[in-house]
DNA sequence: TGCATGAATGCAACAGAGATCCATCTCTG
């Protein structure tokens, strides 16, 4: 059996809530808790690191962490987690994922009442036992008997930033109208543009927090009240979604704004900096030791009193962008606005139901240079794909169709299937005639690493491939990614002069922005894509750029933020640079 | 447990709101 980084990384989580449930050193908890978040979103594999004894010299991972790490790899076992298991029942760690629950109520349920697992724990909630636990009484039964309700029947998982944003905007509407309302955002990972989001966070600005609670209680979408004050307020969508609201002065919207954004990391990161500084950073505000205010009408203004250059909200995650603004290097982040063009969109030739008129006349009306359409080949038959003749002959078509355009370029161009060899799905003498080649995996995702793997390096390796479309193949909620060594395709597109996509449909957002960043960092460049199957969906673009963006991503690293003369270089030269 | 300091030991560490048990727990970024 092999353990991978997930796998080891889950371990250590299991380790953490373990201790957390017997009481232990917290600073232990909280060292297994980050060794584990590292491994996660390690690019190299921490089995062989810790084989090598090198695992121990990343941060926040020691003697400790890489010997257990190593045991794990050679055994597949870890034997203080095995001793850890026999003391502390499987059943408790269940009911941590109770919301109200916490370790300290699911030791007292286990020590008082020997109650293990969440079923028990329901039975006891509702024959009254429950009492009997020190601290515990009807209400919180009563509130447990809901949370275990609540856990069964809604799927809880991350919703995609797309739904997040929507869900967003409604309640937005129905707060704005509320009266005494000055200001609302959306705050947390929406406003970090986190390809998922776990929850919705809305600040609002206003005297008074009533009137809003009851307008977001009343909104259509809320299914539960789970808590009401008259600063925070939090709710349940019929969706499973948890809502938070957060009620502050206008006066203080900025600093609420800011501290509901997080990340949690970056706050933490943050307020121990003020602290050095001799001020405290709060949500209410930036204060002096003697509690004196300092006036902060921008979020340009809390960075500034702390030494630090803005940090934009997608870089908000305590991964190296707190040194770099301390240093004055945070990276000039590409915008929506310095998106020139589209390079992978669809039309009714293949399985768009849109005409390439109609995504022409949609590109330049979002002020696009160029767009080039990239239907699908052949192999795919269930999406139309296009034979080798039928792709000359839409290239002879836009060919026709540009002497009618004004204002816009229109480059004739395939997504062209990678068959399972890695070979391509339509003749290279085909492909030679098209000014953009997007090759993308549409089949056989079961393949093993090393197959995929050499699959996706094979398709770059033909002189024709301007880009990989969707590179890890997720659809988020739906499908995992394949398994694919994504370091060594990184690597390999920086060689050949590739690009490698951000698809910004909302469902796949792939790359997701840690390969996106990595990319960047070996050298490699990116195209931000919509994938577009109708002419309205060329918005989606904001997806892929906020992905860009938490990906540290300038606009010299986005091929598709280069002018045309820029861009047609590249891909002409980009055919003359392989193996 | 990790890390820094000085070689085995001490220390690390955000801050606030809401709920219920009114002191403690859980949750939020």
């Amino acid at each position: 059996m092999t353990m991978d980084n997930a796998d080891i990384a889950s371990v250590f989580r299991e380790l953490a809530d373990l201790l957390e449930l017997k009481g232990e050193n917290p600073f232990k908890i909280r060292a297994y808790r980050r060794a584990a978040d590292t491994i996660e979103s390690l690019p190299e594999d921490a089995a062989a690191l810790a084989a090598e004894g090198r695992l121990k010299s990343i941060e926040g991972i020691g003697e400790a962490i890489e010997k257990k790490t190593a045991e794990l790899a050679g055994t597949g076992k870890l034997r203080l987690l095995e001793e850890l298991r026999h003391e502390v029942p499987p059943g408790l760690r269940d009911m941590l994922r109770i919301p109200g629950v916490g370790p300290r109520t699911a030791a007292a349920v286990f020590r008082h009442l020997g109650i293990a697992s969440v079923d028990e724990l329901e039975k006891a909630a509702r024959d009254g036992r429950l009492k009997d636990v020190p601290g515990m009484g009807t209400k919180t039964a009563e509130n447990i008997l809901r949370a275990v309700e609540r856990l069964r029947e809604e799927h809880w998982t991350r919703i995609p930033l797309g739904v997040a944003l929507m869900l967003a905007r409604s309640i937005l509407d129905t707060v704005a109208r509320v009266d005494g309302v000055r200001e609302a955002a959306a705050a947390g990972s929406l406003r970090r543009w986190r390809e998922t989001c776990g929850d919705l966070d809305i600040v609002v600005g206003a005297e008074k927090g009533g009137p809003v609670m009851e307008a977001v209680s009343a909104w259509h979408e809320v299914s539960e009240i789970l808590s009401v004050g008259e600063e925070r307020g939090s709710f349940a969508t019929r969706g499973g979604v948890n809502v938070d609201v957060w009620v502050v002065p206008p006066a203080e919207f900025v600093a609420a704004l800011h501290h509901a954004t997080g990340s949690k990391a970056h706050n933490v990161r943050l307020r121990g900096i003020a602290r050095e500084r001799g001020l405290k950073i709060n949500e209410h505000g930036v204060f002096l030791r003697d509690g004196g205010r300092l006036a902060v009408a921008t979020e340009e203004d809390i960075y500034a009193a702390l030494g630090l250059q803005y940090v934009p909200p997608e870089l908000r995650e305590d991964t190296g962008e707190i040194e770099a603004a301390l240093e004055g290097r945070l990276p000039d982040l590409v915008q929506e606005k310095d998106i020139l063009g589209d390079l992978h969109v669809h039309s009714d030739w293949s399985d768009g139901i849109s005409s390439i008129k109609a995504m022409a006349d949609a590109a330049r009306a979002r002020g696009y240079e160029y767009i080039a359409i990239c239907d699908h080949s052949r192999s795919l038959g269930i999406a139309g794909g296009l034979t080798g003749d039928e792709v000359l002959r839409q290239a002879e078509f836009i060919a026709d169709l540009r002497r009618h355009l004004d204002g816009i370029t229109v480059l004739c161009g395939i997504e062209v299937d990678i068959k399972k060899d890695g070979t391509l799905d339509l003749p290279d003498e085909v492909l030679a005639r098209l000014d953009v080649v997007v090759a993308s995996v549409h089949s056989s995702f079961k393949q093993s690493r090393e197959m995929m793997t050499e699959r996706i390096i094979r398709a770059m390796r033909n002189e024709n491939v301007d880009i990989i479309g969707h590179p890890t193949g997720r659809v988020l909620g739906r499908r995992d990614a394949y398994d694919v060594d994504m370091q060594r395709v990184i690597e390999e597109a920086a060689r050949c002069g590739v690009a490698l996509e951000i698809n910004a449909y909302p469902e796949r957002l792939d790359l997701d922005s840690g390969w996106a960043r990595r990319a960047k960092d070996a050298g490699a460049v990116l195209a931000v894509n919509t994938d577009s199957h109708s002419f309205d969906q060329l918005g989606y673009m904001i997806f892929g750029v906020g992905v860009a963006r938490r990906g540290w991503l300038e606009r010299s690293h986005v091929v598709n933020a280069w002018p045309l003369g820029r861009l047609r270089e590249w891909l002409s030269r980009s055919r003359n640079h392989r193996a």
